[in-house]
DNA sequence: GTTAGGG
DNA sequence: CCCTAAC
């Protein structure tokens, strides 16, 4: 029999990535290696929870397999764990999962692409909000003058949390694909209670990404870990594991998922191509998890890729769960233990591939092929009939709903700072990893060696009270709100954080919470006119967007209790991680540039200080190095064709005084010279105007 | 601290 | 706007 349990997850939002700030021309590049390496992402925890799984069940290895031996999945007995190679690139497609995982890849470069503004929101964490009940969206709370806002309003700890998880057991001897909505529908809607995580998929109904474990019953020596990602070739790599089959599915829908990213054009622009980025599935599970396995151990794959760092550049891959899945086919990998993860570019180490005999049911075709060499191994043959008896339970998480967060901001901070708050406080939580814990019958089940069918998890009737938690894993010292203790790798990778803002905002400690999930940052692009007020128009923006208020610095308000909860607290103690934030964007408005304008031509360029004495005095945002850039994209903007220019339009009368003076003063060289004042050969344009006007709008 | 330029 | 090298 096969229990099945599907959960749905939501954890799109998950992948969170900080970028450390860096040189501007090292920047881009170890921005997004950075961020890769913060990010968590949606893959990771269900790695975790595969590999917790998986560790259940291994240990249990003993317990012998009786129960499912009689039982032939054949579909499940296969199941081999997917891996992609580190290298990823020779990967075979998985035809199954074409279809989705481009979304999640261009996802993922938003996050790690260097524009931080833009691509820091977990534009993913969807429902969260909106599915549970328990999470109240209290954004704006105003506290002396800071803005705190309340991304969802839960608890704070993960633990406990209840959240729903719905998720239908059938039991099933079949292998029948696991079809989340199907089975949501008929089940009474069990509601597995995960503490800590819930996240949602806001994206559509479908759930993007869903979750599927699937191991057997009874844990014995065969397992075999499936996880078929789309589209994941299989890859060399290879692990070994008994014989429990653990199935990660995540199921992406392609249209939710699109609809839900909608990254800027900048974004995009970014992204990688769609097709080679997901075909790179890489190491699905937590390197935690697997690293505990003792067989993993050998497998060198985390290692090769720089481990974790591996996960993150590939979790751009979306995993679809696929009805594919056994139409298809997945083209299972297995991995043998010992093998030793194949770095090599398309080769597979015989033994670490293989082909399951129930390939052929599917689109052997395709298992071949993925076979890259179509080279399967004796041993995977042999694994392969151990399998076929193996009862499985089939899990699925729908969502995960993360705690609460709290994130206080100067109103002077900016947008992009926000989101580079919420990313780090969610990276905080998350960063250390999740533990995940077994709720069974309300207790928690400690005994990882015991079997899912000793416990009585196997049985559909006891299904109803299963549970996961998710508890950020704190590794980190004092879980208290201490700021001092940073995660280190947070800290380091936290994004431009705050600012030099006088407010410096702190993520104090966050849980993070599901983050709503942030529409695609619009606001970055920031055209708004800030230019009277800042803070209206970024505040705007968030609000709008994110229905959250204003928030411009951030800083996390530390839950109660949080013990479990990894605190990543920004304190300033850190230069490193001290975040420095990028002034807000102040576009020149025409009279401002019309001052500039009045007073190049009359003090030349070179002499920008005093330029901004002169124009700018009381514009304390505008410093000479401000003026002299304008001054610089003022010329480039005269330059090009009006169709070219973006941005508030520059009247053409200014522009022609632009050029007539840049001319002027190429020509001569003036920088230096004395300043051929307003009264120069400056012919140029003489409009008397008055910088007065200008400063005194610009002065706000 | 300013300038000049590249990013 | 940021960052830096070069005054």
């Amino acid at each position: 029999m096969v229990l099945k349990k599907t959960l749905e997850n939501g954890f799109n939002g998950l992948h969170v990535a900080t970028i450390p700030r860096a040189p501007r021309s090292a920047r881009r590049s170890s921005n997004k290696k950075k961020a890769e390496e913060s990010q968590i992402s949606a893959f990771e925890l269900l790695a975790s929870l595969a590999g917790k799984l998986l560790q259940e069940s291994e240990s249990s290895s003993s317990a012998s397999s009786n129960a499912s031996e009689g039982i032939n999945h054949p579909a499940f007995g296969k199941d081999v764990i997917k891996q992609e190679r580190p290298d990823g690139d020779k990967l075979l497609k998985e035809e199954c999962f074409e279809q989705g995982s481009s979304e999640e890849s261009a996802f993922v470069s938003e996050i790690t692409s260097p524009d931080i503004d833009h691509k820091f929101i977990p534009k993913e964490f969807p429902n969260a909000f909106l599915g549970h009940a328990s999470n109240k969206c209290d954004f704006l709370d105003k506290v002396d003058g800071d803005v705190k806002s309340t991304i969802a309003n839960t608890k704070p700890t993960f633990h406990n949390y209840p959240s729903k998880v719905e998720g239908s057991f059938p039991l099933e001897e079949s292998c029948d694909v696991n079809v989340g909505s199907g089975i949501k529908g008929q089940q009474k809607g069990e509601r597995l209670e995960t503490s800590g995580f819930t996240m949602a998929n806001k994206c559509g109904s479908d759930d993007p990404m869903a979750l599927q474990v699937e191991f057997p019953a009874r844990i014995n020596s065969d397992n075999d870990t499936k996880l078929p990602l789309h589209r994941e070739p299989v890859p060399n790599a290879s692990f070994s594991r008994h014989r429990n089959n653990i199935k990660l599915v995540g199921r992406d829908d392609d249209e939710n998922f699109s609809r839900c990213n909608k990254p800027s054009t900048k974004v995009k622009a970014n992204r990688p191509p769609a097709r080679i980025g997901d075909r790179r599935i890489r190491k699905l599970l937590t390197s935690k998890y697997w690293k505990a396995a003792p067989k993993l151990k050998d497998c060198e794959v985390f290692k090769s890729d720089g481990g974790m760092k591996t996960l993150y550049n590939k979790r751009k891959n979306c995993y679809k769960r696929d009805r594919c899945q056994h139409d298809t086919l997945f083209k299972r990998r297995k991995l043998f233990d010992r093998s030793s993860v194949v770095l090599s570019d398309g080769g597979f180490s015989s033994e670490s591939v293989s082909n399951s005999p129930e390939k052929s049911r599917n689109g052997d075709a395709n298992g071949m092929s993925r076979g890259a060499n179509g080279v399967s191994s004796p041993v995977l043959s042999r694994q392969a009939s151990f399998h076929s008896k193996d009862s499985h339970v089939k899990f699925s998480i729908k969502s995960f709903k993360v705690p609460e967060l709290y994130i206080e901001v100067p109103e002077t901070a900016t947008v992009g700072s926000l989101k580079r708050t919420v990313m780090e406080a969610v990276t905080a939580i998350l960063g250390g990893g999740l533990h995940v814990g077994i709720l069974f019958e309300g207790e928690k089940i400690r005994d990882d060696n015991i079997t899912l069918l000793q416990t009585g998890l196997s049985c559909k009737d006891n299904l109803d009270t299963l549970g996961f938690t998710l508890e950020p894993n704190t590794m980190q010292v004092s879980p208290a709100i201490c700021s001092n203790d940073q995660l280190p790798s947070l800290s380091y990778d936290t994004p431009e954080p705050l600012t030099r803002s006088p407010g410096t905002p702190v993520v104090d400690s966050g849980i993070s919470d599901a983050l709503p999930e942030l529409p695609p940052p619009v606001t970055n692009s920031g055209a708004h006119a800030e230019s009277n007020h800042e803070t209206d128009s970024s505040q705007t923006d968030l609000l709008t967007d994110n229905k959250m208020p204003d928030s411009r610095a951030l800083v996390v308000v530390p839950p109660v209790s949080l013990e479990a909860l990894a605190v990543v607290p920004l304190t300033p103690k850190n230069k490193k991680s001290e975040i420095v934030q990028r002034r807000t964007r102040r576009p020149f408005s025409v009279s401002e540039v019309e001052a500039l304008v009045q007073a190049v031509e009359e003090l030349g360029t070179g002499r920008w200080r005093d330029v901004k004495l002169r124009a700018f005095e009381d514009a304390d945002h505008r410093t000479y190095v401000d003026l002299k850039d304008k001054w610089k994209t003022l010329v480039h903007t005269a330059t090009i064709s009006p169709q070219q220019r973006r941005g508030e339009p520059v009247p053409q009368e200014l522009l022609d005084r632009v050029l007539a003076a840049h001319g002027y003063w190429s020509q001569h060289q003036a920088k230096q010279h004395g300043k051929p004042q307003a009264g120069t050969p400056l012919k140029i344009a003489e409009a008397p105007m008055e910088k007065h006007g200008v400063v005194g709008i610009c002065s706000s």
